[in-house]
DNA sequence: TAGGAATATCTT
DNA sequence: AGATATTCCTAA
């Protein structure tokens, strides 16, 4: 007679393994799946999630145990593990490493879920009867007193009696009062109003009502004209119905700004998951959604993991924005989980942009999504007059043009603030030898044979590579042939700073860009100091979105020319969005806005028809192009990357993956059921930090077609012998082949 | 021939 | 991934 098989666990580890684990439990069963389980694996002990219950099989060799349940219930349950579910299925990565990266990091590491209530002090009978025996005027006989009118939780004590915890402790000793748990801050502001929305906007707050149930829609607005209104409308609806609302923001359109404009007019606390937090309070923010007390969850990318258990709406700001996507580790994109979230929800999902990605324009005129649109701006603001400046054949200092100096002269003498727009950060982004050409390179990324160019910081004393981070100082000669003419060539962010200071002595000039904003709030800081004065503000894209600067009436746009060149497919978008928003930044209150753009190819097809025709027309031609092309949203791409510290093994790992590719094809299906493949190829940068880089491109008309192709040849991959000599990685739907 | 670095193996 | 076992160099 066999032993009757035991139930066990199959585990979730945060591991790149493609398998579930099986543990044995006492009283497994599935009122465990979801829950967190500490267990022994090898020499060490990991935090998973239970994916599945099962039996054991009597022929395995004795399972082991697991140590502790970390969760009395689930902690991954409903929706949000199915949805987590689809997302390791749709990027082919482990369950385990997906489950993990959707949990925030205090949970991951198995502390558990963190209490949210806050605590209150409720006058008890005794106390209600026996405080007149208190002396009067007494801290004890003023506290009671407070609370003759109901629980006060601490934060609101705080603010109206100081030492009250003394007195407090004091009567709680006489059982005069008692300390008791109240759900989060329920108290919020009383919401204020806003401006009355105009018909374009009430068009759309109407339609996102109308809703009931999963609705993509596409919220196209042109920058200033309100779309914020319209999200805290819909917002303040879905309040009004009893759900949660779920709002994903860019990394740098979080700010206090934003959070402030939400809490006063919500009338409800605004929870946000921002980059200041500490692991702590991003977990009591995630169990705050997850008991369903946080009624608005506002964050970044990793918020799109928010447990909705009463979820009527999502909103995907500047839904185009790059930093949706993840780009290590488990690489998703949070727009695109957030559309899969509402659907398995049954709520609306809002993408608003001024410059929608194509695959969002696409789907919105392809009729897939709702299509909202604002066609002009809010209130009396009027659009910015944009003017090409052709510098060809024209000198140029510190890479402006006479015109645009004289522009910006004109500008700070009408009262008016500028921004220099230069996306290059540091002093000069080569440093040459006039006498004998070397350039200083980065020793660890480029081609063997080329080196990146070191980027020139602090004035040309310092040299650093903006892509693995090597910097050392200048060299005071050069290194090949001693002369002392190094040059720094072309022109950063500090560049134009210096020159301009030097120019418009007595003029306020900032420059913001990574290297000068480290801390979050030091931009904040900036522009608060600057005001309304006149001033000169130089910077990088990190200034070219979400900040309000209502004295903006000159943007100067400089040294875009290499957007126009790069090879990858995606450039032109970035360019154009990039512009678009740039532009943006002028003009936004009562005065008119001028843009310039300065430029070697002032008849480069992009600029003109972005001029002439603005954001639409260059997408329409840009789609056409990309389906001529197939490339996305007209196909579907897969990267298949790899990296090793010599350059043999990523080559080899990639050939013989694109045979397992080949292999699972098959001889009898036709062409048009496998995705095309190319490569291996180097990488566009083959070495970087050290690590030579290739990759296999995986393109398919159908989505279908691609992950058959994936599901069908990965466990092959997995087990490779030339998998084990290198670092590699999947990428669907690659936002950039780099 | 140490002994440190690069590489292979294994995890329920 | 990360802990551990194995082998592979290089400086004496």
């Amino acid at each position: 007679m066999p032993e009757p098989a035991d139930p066990i666990l199959q585990v979730a580890l945060p591991l790149p393994l493609p398998r579930l684990f099986d543990y044995a439990a006492e009283g497994a069963g599935a009122g465990d799946v979801g829950r967190r389980v500490r267990v022994p694996f090898g020499p060490r002990e990991l935090v998973g999630v239970v994916a599945a219950t099962g039996a054991s099989d009597p022929a395995a060799p004795e399972l082991r145990a697991i140590l502790a349940r970390l969760d009395q219930a689930p902690l991954l349950h409903g929706e949000l593990l199915e949805s987590l579910h689809w997302l390791a299925r749709y990027t082919h990565a482990p369950l385990g490493e997906v489950l993990a990266t959707a949990l925030p990091a205090a949970l991951r590491r198995g502390e558990p879920l963190p209490d949210t209530h806050s605590w209150a002090w409720r006058l008890e009978e005794a106390g209600a009867t026996g405080f007149t025996g208190l002396r009067a005027g007494s801290r004890p006989r003023r506290l009671a007193e407070l609370l003759r009118d109901g629980a006060r939780d601490e934060d609101a004590l705080d603010a109206l009696m100081a030492g009250w915890r003394l007195a407090a402790r004091a009567l709680q000793r006489r059982g005069f009062v008692d300390r008791i748990a109240v759900p989060a801050s329920e108290l919020a502001p009383a919401p204020q109003p806003g401006p009355a929305p105009n018909d374009e906007q009430q068009a759309a707050i109407d339609a996102i009502a109308a809703e009931d149930g999963f609705a993509p829609m596409l919220l196209d607005g042109v920058t200033g004209s309100g779309k914020t209104e319209v999200y805290l409308h819909a917002i303040a609806d879905c309040l009004a119905r009893g759900r949660q609302v779920l709002v994903l923001v860019p990394e740098i359109g979080l700010t206090p700004q934003l959070l402030q404009r939400f809490r006063a007019r919500l009338g409800v606390p605004v929870h946000a998951t921002h980059s200041g937090l500490n692991d702590g309070e991003r977990a009591r923010t995630w169990a705050a959604a997850w008991r369903g007390e946080a009624r608005v969850v506002v964050g970044t990318r990793s918020a799109v993991f928010a447990p909705l258990p009463e979820a009527g709406l999502i909103v995907v700001d500047e839904e185009h924005d790059g930093s949706y996507k993840q780009q290590d580790g488990i690489r998703y994109h949070a727009r695109d989980f957030a559309l899969v979230r509402g659907k398995a929800l049954g709520v609306p999902v809002v993408l608003g942009s001024a410059t929608p990605s194509l695959e969002t324009l696409h789907n919105a005129t392809s009729g897939r999504y709702r299509y909202l649109r604002l066609s002009h701006r809010a209130g009396a603001a009027r659009p910015p007059e944009v003017r090409v400046v052709d510098v060809r054949k024209r000198p140029l200092d510190a890479g402006l043009s006479a015109q645009m100096l004289e522009a910006i002269g004109a500008a700070l003498a009408d009262g008016g603030q500028v921004l220099v727009f230069r996306n290059r950060r540091g002093y000069a982004p080569v440093l040459l030898c006039h006498d004998c050409g070397w350039s200083a390179q980065c020793p660890r990324c480029g081609t063997p044979e080329v080196g990146r160019p070191m980027t020139v910081h602090a004035h040309g004393r310092r040299l650093q590579c903006h892509h693995c981070g090597h910097r050392r100082p200048s060299p005071p000669a050069c290194p090949d042939c001693a002369s002392l003419a190094l040059q720094p060539q072309g022109v950063g962010t500090e560049r134009i700073e210096e020159v301009l200071a030097a120019r418009f002595d007595g003029v306020p000039v900032l420059r913001i860009d990574r290297g000068s904003t480290q801390r979050r709030d030091a931009m904040q800081r900036l522009l608060g100091e600057l005001g309304a004065q006149p001033g000169i503000l130089i910077g990088t894209q990190m200034l070219a979105k979400g900040h309000d600067l209502p004295g903006l009436t000159l943007v100067c746009v400089v040294g875009i020319d290499e957007g126009l060149h790069s090879a990858d497919f995606r450039a032109h978008e970035k360019l154009a969005q990039l512009l678009i928003q740039v532009a943006g930044r002028a003009g936004r209150a009562q005065r008119p806005g001028q843009v310039l753009l300065q430029t070697h190819h002032p008849d480069h097809p992009l600029l003109a028809t972005l001029i002439d025709g603005g954001y639409h027309a260059f997408a329409a031609e840009e789609l056409a192009q990309r389906e001529a092309a197939g490339f996305p949203p007209f196909a579907h791409l897969a990267l298949l990357r790899a990296e090793a510290k010599h350059a043999g093994p990523p080559l080899a790992f990639l050939q013989a993956a694109r045979m397992a590719f080949e292999t699972v094809r098959g001889p009898s299906s036709g062409d048009d059921a496998a995705p095309a493949l190319s490569g291996p190829m180097p990488a566009p940068m083959p070495r970087r930090a050290g690590m030579h880089r290739a990759q296999l491109l995986l393109s398919a008309e159908g989505r279908r077609t691609l992950h058959a192709a994936l599901h069908a040849a990965l466990p092959a991959i997995h087990a490779l012998p030339e998998a084990r000599k290198v670092r590699w990685s999947l990428d669907v739907d690659p936002v950039d082949l780099y």
